[in-house]
DNA sequence: TGCTAATGCTTGACAGTTCAAACATCTCGA
DNA sequence: TCGAGATGTTTGAACTGTCAAGCATTAGCA
């Protein structure tokens, strides 16, 4: 278990300064415009645009911590704190009585349809304007591939049984 | 200036929730992995790696937030943190005295390098191990165009002489 | 020399996130 | 049908990051 670790190599280094630089910068850059023009958080944003984008605009708390890759905890103070802005609502699950379901206020529709330009314009501009289609796809499945294996991995963790012979 | 925006298309769309779920996703199983291990954030951790890749271990506080990408507010209650926990020390700067330099200690160096190989690993499985050689390269090259395109954005937003015919 | 502006850094209040612990409801087998 | 464990959600405290405002020092220049 205490073999040398694989440190990273040049070119492994390179990518990983850069994506811990252009992640940073790109968090800092959104949350900012976000806030500046629309009040709201990133992950605000975020999370109001996977209601709108569902039937009904409603659903489930832990199907949307799900999609959301956030835990539920942080889900529901983010959906408190919506709440309160009037963007979102609760509601009881009719058919599970410990569920609660999240839905999307008339005004919370509004606000995001308000932002939504404007947060695609910086999206555009800091990303997608710099990249050529290649990259695009590229992006796509690079992206894909780390969540793949950040799944796999999480799942060890969660459940060492899944692999008896981890430490710990 | 009030054009239609330019939507994602379906593969932009694609590369963007991609993004958007890894870096979620990876960001916080760093943070888990660190705190858990070594009771520290992935920003401390970042930060302790970049006092020790310099010259002594010392690099102003302007500086260092700079290659950080954070703001200097943030590095200052960052570096206070690190002092009260004697990872990071404060020292004037003897060429300006307005400067505070920031130096790694010797308890810095070794819990940095205590956590080093469980880091590498957690980042190893997360991200290299999922990526082709190939798609490691695009990964840099990707990571430094945004970067670039937000230090430009950033310097219009910033300076709005730079493009005098920008709203606002 | 003496201003004024620029630069370097810090501060404090507030907002958002994490973690562990709690609570409620449901499921399933004895 | 009873109870134990699984599942769904919330809570509160501690921590980290943000923003605006402030203080100190230095640089540029009349």
């Amino acid at each position: 278990m205490n073999t040398t670790p694989r440190w990273l190599d040049a070119e492994e280094r390179r990518a990983w300064m850069a994506y811990i630089d252009f992640s940073t910068l790109l968090g800092d850059y959104l949350n900012r415009q976000l806030r500046r023009d629309a009040g709201m958080t990133h992950a605000d944003y975020t999370l109001l645009s996977h209601l709108s984008s569902v039937p009904d605009h409603v659903l489930g708390m832990s199907e949307l911590a799900r999609r959301l890759k956030i835990t539920r905890s942080r889900l529901t103070h983010a959906v408190t704190r919506l709440r309160d802005a009037g963007l979102v609502d609760r509601r009881e699950d009719p058919a599970d009585g410990r569920g609660q379901l999240a839905v999307l206020t008339e005004e919370g529709i509004a606000v995001l349809e308000e932002a939504a330009p404007g947060h695609v314009d910086a999206v555009r501009r800091a990303v997608f304007d710099a990249l050529s289609r290649e990259q695009v796809r590229q992006l796509a499945e690079i992206g894909e591939a780390i969540g793949d294996a950040l799944h796999r991995v999480e799942a060890v963790e969660t459940d060492p049984a899944v692999l008896p012979w981890r430490r710990r």
